[in-house]
RNA sequence: GGCGGGUUAGCUCAGCUGGUUAGAGCGCAUGAUUCAUAAUCAUGAGGUCCCGAGUUCAAGUCUCGGACCCGCUACCA
């Protein structure tokens, strides 16, 4: 802790296209606040920053489904979720957002740099522009004929019936996959920041001098290195984002991999103008970032090699990344509305929000992927919090009030119990300084929990209730060191649950201690006065959590449900010859196996009344071989053979998808004879 | 298929460089207690540490092989 004199510590920017939910909060921000404070609390000058992240394609294409600008996206979702961090106690020193002037100016300058320090390939090409959606395509996004081999459906990087390697210009009749237009030539020029350039100082900065990192960090930044690192693309052809700063790149932007992270900086210069850059430049800072797994490649290899490629800013001391949480046993998705949102759980618990940080700390998904279920959120409030800590801050204070109209006793001489019991202080301290500063805050929080389960004990072993008829003096002792323990129960929970930390000090009618105080038994004065008392956290009924789990249970049904989905684009038209030449029958599944060795793919044996042939599809997420036995399908026999994992397919089965993605077949609705046409 | 992470008590997880009878919280059982939101405290039951082989005086911990789960990636005409 010592080593630095200034800690910078960023979280990983939200994307501005919905809400923040629990995932969020367990895998990033809660750990993040929980440190922060923590090093607050300690007098150490940190600096915290966070934003929104506000560009990139997935907001323009959610701005055009709703015909509104991606302004008016971003503003919404900033603005939600700002305020829910804000309401939950994130105490960031400030939450910027990637749209401001600051921000553009820092990225534009950041680039400008690079640019100017020859840190980037520039490469033109002639891109195909696709003129209805009026976007570049990437290769894999044009489909046509195969200038070799003269097959149609050739991909824009491969004809994949012949083997060979194309350029999607050498393409015979071209189509965007996209809107079915078809492509015309453009000329493109793009950045790209050489990672390869980079690799040996990667290698040598994270698998030697970065050891520490959480495993799931140091083995996914090995796998990336040990693969060899390409030159990554810059920018993009798009009209919403930071516009490049190079003379000719109109209509181009910053990507937005590149854009985000940047944030970090134009945030802290927009909070601290003038003195900004020690925190950024000094070597004397300790920069945390803290992410979910998703986030590792880009802040472990590509931030760092951006900002070593400019040279004046530190690099990271490390990147604690979380794994992912799960809601009652499935993947939290945004799309599938399968999550508890931050915004809804402060309106339907109020005054809740330790609760919420209490759960979502012991449960986080510090090592491996986690569970968040209703029943353990009301079991870790009911068992926990109210029977542990809210119940032990209530037995001190209330027989404090009891016998001595709430004035703190004077303590008497100390037994060797009372010793032992105070002497137990300190270590906790310890205990719960070390899984801070080494990012386990699971572990930190049991620790401090225990403070409250030992002011339980004491208060158990010493009998005040009892020992008040025969011996006054001696509980007047036993209340003052209960009181002590009180007090240092709200320095211990103060990073986890700041608010409830709040709440004991107002009880105790005392002032914000300091964390060095934790550990102390000279924190309550005798004669001072506490406030009345309350309760901390209250009981969960089964009501409520039953509430929230038929919410979700409903979400599932209307999931199931067929949604009405915006369709696909009606495709160009195609002459009723190019229709006639389309082979499509109905046939019969005989046999069905899994391909070994792969996760989706399974060989069907099927009767097509013309012959008996296999065919290979990928449908084994969506089907078992057993259920596709006896089903008739729809099948386009004339479909070029295409060998797939060792067989030779024959035709490819027709199928449909449900709203939820799931795969339907596409059958007859009476049976008829294998081999009849469709037409 | 390639790569990374995971698999330890009913549940959620610790177990750092291999070393005494494998730990914690919750749940469960029994007892004590009644100041406290029927909360607390003590004691106890409960484990083929995913499977198999190997290295070692000694393996949850290291090596190899396999299974399953989660990511990324490929494949899915």
């Amino acid at each position: 802790m010592s080593r630095y004199k200034r800690h910078l510590i960023t979280a990983a920017l939200p994307y501005a296209n919905g809400p923040i939910h629990i995932g969020h909060l367990a895998g990033v921000y809660i750990p993040a606040d929980i440190y922060v404070r923590y090093l607050r609390l300690r007098g150490e000058d940190v600096v915290w920053v966070c934003g929104s992240d506000e560009h990139g394609v997935p907001i323009t294409i959610k701005a055009r489904k709703e015909g509104v600008t991606p302004q008016e996206i971003v503003d919404r979702y900033h603005a939600i979720i700002k305020k829910s961090f804000a309401e939950l106690g994130m105490s960031f020193d400030i939450y910027s957002r990637t749209s401001s002037p600051t921000h553009a100016q820092t990225a534009s300058g950041f680039f400008r740099t690079l640019y100017d320090n020859g840190e980037f390939i520039e490469s033109t090409s002639q891109q195909y522009f696709d003129p209805e959606a009026g976007i570049f395509l990437a290769d894999r996004y044009i489909t046509g004929t195969c200038p070799r081999c003269n097959s149609e459906g050739a991909y824009g990087d491969q004809c994949e019936k012949c083997g060979s390697s194309l350029n999607a210009t050498d393409l015979i009749n071209p189509k965007s996959s996209v809107t079915g237009a078809v492509p015309v030539m453009r000329d493109t020029k793009h950045w790209y920041l050489p990672l390869d350039k980079h690799e040996a100082f990667l290698r040598q900065w994270i698998l030697e001098e970065h050891r520490e990192w959480k495993t799931n960090v140091y083995g996914q930044c090995k796998s990336w290195l040990d693969q060899g690192l390409q030159p990554r693309a810059v920018s993009r052809d798009l009209d919403w984002g930071i516009p490049v700063p190079v003379e000719g790149a109109e209509g181009k932007v910053l990507y937005v991999w590149f854009d985000a992270p940047i944030g970090y900086i134009s945030a802290t210069r927009e909070l601290l103008p003038d003195t900004w850059e020690k925190y950024w430049k000094d070597p004397g800072t300790k920069m945390v970032h803290f992410i979910g797994k998703d986030n590792i490649v880009f802040h472990c290899i590509m931030f760092p090699a951006m900002l070593k490629a400019h040279g004046d800013y530190i690099l990271p001391d490390n990147v604690p990344a979380n794994e992912f949480l799960n809601l009652e046993g499935d993947k939290i998705s945004t799309s599938r509305n399968w999550a508890v949102w931050l915004n809804e759980y402060l309106e339907e618990f109020p005054g809740k929000q330790d609760v919420l940080r209490y759960v979502l700390c012991a449960n986080a998904p510090e090592t491996k992927d986690n569970d968040f279920t209703w029943k353990d959120f009301q079991a870790r409030n009911n068992n926990e919090l109210v029977a542990v800590l809210g119940n032990f801050v209530n037995r001190a204070l209330v027989l404090t009030a009891k016998y001595y109209e709430g004035r703190v006793p004077a303590a008497g001489g100390l037994t060797d119990y009372d010793r032992e019991t105070l002497a137990e202080l300190p270590k906790m301290k310890a205990a719960i300084e070390e899984n801070i500063e080494t990012y386990r805050f699971r572990e930190a929080l049991k620790e401090a929990m225990n403070v409250a389960r030992l002011g339980n004990k004491y208060l158990a072993d010493t009998e005040p209730w009892k020992v008040v008829k025969s011996d006054p003096a001696r509980v007047e002792t036993i209340m003052n060191v209960a009181l002590q323990i009180t007090a240092n129960v709200s320095i211990a929970i103060e990073p986890f649950m700041p608010f409830s930390a709040e709440k004991i000090l107002r009880m105790l009618g005392a002032e914000k201690f300091g964390w060095d105080a934790l550990g102390r038994d000279d924190l309550m004065q005798a004669g001072h006065v506490t406030d009345n008392v309350e309760l901390l956290f209250e009981k969960i009924e089964d009501s409520v959590v039953d509430a929230q789990i038929a919410k979700l249970e409903a979400t599932k049904q209307a999931n199931d449900a067929a949604v009405p989905v915006e369709a696909e684009p009606q495709k160009p038209h195609v002459s009723f010859d190019d229709f006639q030449r389309m082979d499509i029958r109905i046939g019969t599944v005989l046999e069905a196996e899994l391909v070994p060795k792969t996760k989706k793919l399974i060989k069907l044996k099927i009767d097509t009344g013309i012959d008996t042939r296999e065919i290979v599809s990928g449908i084994a997420e969506h089907f078992t071989p057993e259920e596709m036995v006896g089903k008739q399908v729809t099948v386009l026999v004339n479909l070029e053979p295409r060998e797939l994992k060792g067989t030779l397919s024959k035709g490819m089965v027709l199928m449909t998808e449900d709203a939820s993605g799931k795969y339907v077949l596409v059958t007859p609705t009476t049976k008829v004879n294998n081999g009849s046409t469709v037409r």
